[in-house]
DNA sequence: GCGCTTTCAGTAAGCGCTTTCAGGATGCTA
DNA sequence: TAGCATCCTGAAAGCGCTTACTGAAAGCGC
């Protein structure tokens, strides 16, 4: 038998002998005569029967596809929080479809175009947004029709403009706590490696680190602030960058884990040693940071609560009044990667 | 104004004063007067239009979202394949859809179907399978008449009955590998953990690395082979197991980078140092293992190219024969977690 | 046994889009 | 200026499914 392009529901309905309706009925577990439905499904199973979810679709049934849009699945911070949406997901017989923006605005803007188009029930956003008006209104635009037509959306970590609900984690507060623990230690000459400022996380984090220092007054010397992508790479850079610049900081803080970690393959790679030559500290505590040697200080935020809460935000309905759940997480863990000073 | 729950593409053309036709060529860069283009594409704008893409496919239009099946995105072995992907996917201007299974069979099975039910134009499958009879057959039940309607189809590391693409890494010659490069560094006496039976990615290694033992006259008692789940708490628990039963093994292998991260972990716990007391190898080469201390020795797999090629392969014609892309990598990287027997 | 409600299968009307087909301008040739 | 090819535009036919709505048959009380 030559096998068809496709098996539709009239092809089933025709080998079961019912209606299109019937067939429809029967498959989708309507009141169907039981005699009637087993022959349905039967015939449905002998032709290897899938229903084509576009027509489906719009014909109105509501679909079970809700869309993840982060940074950049690769990065454990992300596949952390994905990790909890997927659960709460699961648990709500939802597929999950996980896209990564790699920090392009115009791509993320796609990616909201696209389950706009595809009608998905909820979009989640994860990750900064972007300090950048254009992009903020573009958004917008896409993001107002698709609310108005009844989408759900939510967001992890971007507290700008966006009236939707929101799960914001403590990272002002967080890094103020961080410097707070490092000054405590003893330390009064800090580095920081920082990420892209057009990334509000970034300015949170700094700020919060920053204005926490000058309480206590201590200023950063800008020449100890080094910029570098939020990757392990971008950590390893402006560490190097920071080592070439012959920085006097006893303590440096890396505005992300994945940072933290490139930043200590750096001081390796020039024979330094953490904690004894140099504290390091990072914010996120994304898993692998306790494994490593030393395991690091860090502000640790409860990432897959965060992607769970987020997906339960997108899940129940708002009545049209933004949720926001602050202050998650925000506590400094202290580990071995930073030292006392005495 | 009352804000339509969707704008179609008929209230476009009314705006625009055109027929569907006219708005549905303008929008889709088809031949039309400048003049009658500019005025459709002003009306969308203006009402925020977006296509709805399950119109679009249903009447006929591809479309441009792949889908990827992996174990668990979570897992840096699997998040760095899926980097390989996204990255050629997003050369030629596709979307990924990421979906994990974590590791259940049903919803592997629940996912492809979902995938064809969307006529995703690819769909692949990322890992490995599982020895079970039941759960192929609902696999190849599922795949063969998505093919047959024309999808595409490729795989990662699940070299079994299915007739597609696919892209295998070396795992049995790369465990055989190790075993050698373990046998040269003095050890004699090996413990192994293991990840779950059904996995054929466990019986590959497990089998190379036995049998290459097995050829240099050395034998892997059953009690120093510990089976775990593949994840960080698996190698921890296995490894635990292990230190609990007393074994004599001067060399621990695990079968995955992430096990290994466990299980060096544990040691940690133990006050056992690494690699002083006892090596510790992995298999995968995630990138973090790098970064670890001692950095993990391993066998190389270039798992972001293991993705790259097998959408690539999804994305080439293979006129119905299955190519197959042998031995990826498995060369193993001898770092400092394992030391020299003297 | 008659008229009523109830149950269940079938008919058909879309869902929003693409695309074929036909027809009306337009421009060109002779 | 008639005749023909060339372009565009619009009308309409689906794509495969869900779901009123319709109507027939069956079950009920009197």
């Amino acid at each position: 038998m030559q096998p068809r392009a496709h098996v539709t529901l009239e092809d089933v309905a025709r080998a079961a002998d019912v209606s299109l309706a019937t067939a429809s009925r029967a498959l989708n577990g309507m009141r169907v005569t039981p005699q009637l439905r087993d022959r349905v499904i039967a015939a449905a199973e002998k032709l290897a029967y899938t229903p084509n979810a576009h027509a489906r679709a719009l014909a109105g049934a509501s679909h079970r596809t809700v869309g993840v849009i982060c940074h950049d699945v690769t990065d454990p911070y992300f596949a952390a929080i994905a990790g909890g949406v997927m659960r709460v997901a699961g648990d709500n017989d939802l597929l999950v479809m996980l896209a990564s923006t790699f920090r392009d605005p115009e791509r993320e803007i796609a990616y909201v175009s696209m389950l706009r188009a595809e009608r998905a029930p909820a979009i989640l956003l994860i990750g900064s947004g972007f300090e950048d008006a254009r992009w903020e209104r573009a958004l917008e635009a896409e993001l107002k029709p698709y609310l108005d037509g009844g989408g759900r959306v939510a967001v992890v970590s971007r507290h700008r403009s966006l009236k939707v609900d929101s799960v914001l984690p403590e990272n002002r507060a967080g890094a103020a706590a961080m410097a707070r623990a490092l000054l405590d230690l003893g330390h009064r000459r800090f580095a920081v490696l920082s990420g892209p400022r057009a990334l509000t996380t970034v300015a949170d984090r700094l700020g919060g680190f920053r204005d926490e220092l000058a309480k206590a007054g201590v200023t950063l010397d800008p020449a100890d602030v080094v910029e570098g992508p939020f990757t392990r790479d971008g950590g390893y850079g402006a560490m190097s960058e920071l080592l070439a610049r012959g920085s006097a900081a006893t303590c440096v803080f890396a505005l992300t884990d994945v940072m933290a970690i490139g930043a200590c393959a750096a001081l390796r790679d020039n024979g330094l040693s953490v904690p004894n030559d140099i504290s390091v500290a990072g914010f996120d505590d994304i898993p692998i940071v306790r494994d490593l040697t030393p395991p690091l200080t860090t502000v640790a935020l409860p990432l897959q609560r965060l992607g769970e809460k987020a997906m339960e935000l997108a899940l129940t309905e708002n009545n049209g009044r933004r949720r926001r759940l602050l202050r998650m997480g925000g506590e400094v863990v202290v580990r071995a990667s930073t030292a006392k000073l005495v």
